[in-house]
DNA sequence: GGCCTTATTATGCGGTTGGATAATTGATAG
DNA sequence: CTATCAATTATCCAACCGCATAATAAGGCC
């Protein structure tokens, strides 16, 4: 009798994981965490749903390491845009404004994935951890950036500037998430540099575009 | 024989219909959209779950009318504030500054509220124009601020200055919303105040902190 | 080429979901 | 006081959920 059980192969386990978190994110990219289901899940990775509870203790630890795996994305990218950045402080705070307003960090469905697991983030602690881990290196990141510019170490106003600056890029990495049409190409970056140069007041775009020398008073530092 | 059915009573329309809308917007805060299953909203309510069906014609119209509920909470609150202030641009643009970064814009809950509709805005159209009609009403209404503020009408320049501040707002709204602790009452606000000041090259922060006049050569614009 | 491990499929279960429908009861009008 | 109507409750249903377990075959080893 002929047997109509599905053929396969089997596969590295990595191999498999990866598979089962890339359609974990692609799926709540499309429908939100509602639509990741553990047979939508199976279904777009080609298995048979029981193989995730082979790989994952739950569905749960999935969406965890999915979480997880998105988060190491974003953040392997910064690191990586800063290890080829050249020495020059200014030029490296540009670059990382720079990437964090370029593709792939700017995204259609990365403002929707991020949405979707920051409600996860409020039950499951080992989801908080990582979204603080990440939040928070990004932010010193930053912080250590504008440090180098400014070429001193007053911890407070470094701090404030650190949040003001953050909140130029992760404001301006959203509007170009969701619109993402209602941008001309390098305009986001155009303006995130531009916003944060203001806040610190410098001039971050290279001086091609500068028209007047620009009096470093004005900052919102010695505004305070 | 005595009937153990529930006893209730009957109220307005509007009121019920109020009271579905605050339930679900309370658990979608609280567990996020999955969590606001019609059985438990019907309980929350104080109702059983029959109820909805007969006052919205699906889950997600009433999903769509408590995200309409809530957009409108927000608009009509910076309107508001917008009615009472003074007439000084000036004055104007910070008192708008202020009440979007403060309570209850700046919530513990409004951003996992803000969170979680946001993925249904990508799928029903009804929601979506919520979405769109919100979000540019803000950011126009903020540009207007701005117009009479700098005393000019350059659009092109105009638009790129609403969406640098609106991207500080809304950078500062989310770290405020996410971290409520992580700030002193009435920091959000003054960073919101110095950094949209420096990207518009003025000071709004009334004057009572301020060392030093503030040319106004160095705001985003001139730089361009 | 046969065997053995285990990755994978297949099937079933208890619980929950959104929705439909029937039964009941509170308010109102006459 | 009673009839009427619709607001509300109660019950049911098919579909789906995550998960557990049994059956099966793919691929490495000798």
């Amino acid at each position: 009798m002929p047997s109509d059980r599905k053929p396969y192969h089997r596969a590295d386990e990595d191999t498999r994981r990866q598979a089962l978190i890339n359609a974990t994110l692609a799926l709540v990219a499309e429908g939100g965490a509602q639509a990741a289901t553990v047979r939508a899940i199976a279904h777009k990775a080609g298995v048979t749903s029981g193989l995730i509870r082979h790989y994952f203790s739950s569905k749960d630890h999935l969406m965890a390491a999915a979480y997880a795996h998105l988060m190491h994305r974003m953040t392997a990218h910064s690191a990586a845009v800063l290890r080829t950045a050249p020495h020059d402080p200014k030029a490296r705070l540009a670059a990382f404004v720079t990437a964090a307003l370029s593709p792939p960090v700017v995204d259609g469905e990365a403002l929707v994935l991020w949405a979707a697991f920051l409600q996860e983030t409020h039950r499951d602690p080992a989801m908080r951890q990582t979204h603080a881990q990440t939040y928070l290196a990004f932010r010193d990141q930053l912080q250590s950036l504008i440090a180098d510019l400014l070429g001193h170490s007053d911890a407070q106003a470094l701090r404030r500037l650190a949040i003001a600056c953050n909140a130029v890029i992760d404001g301006l990495w959203m509007e170009g998430c969701a619109l993402p049409n209602a941008f001309a190409p390098e305009e986001l970056v155009d303006l995130g540099l531009r916003a944060v140069g203001a806040i610190l007041g410098t001039d971050l775009t290279g001086g091609l575009l500068q028209t007047s020398p620009l009096p470093l008073t004005t900052n919102m530092e010695v505004q305070a």
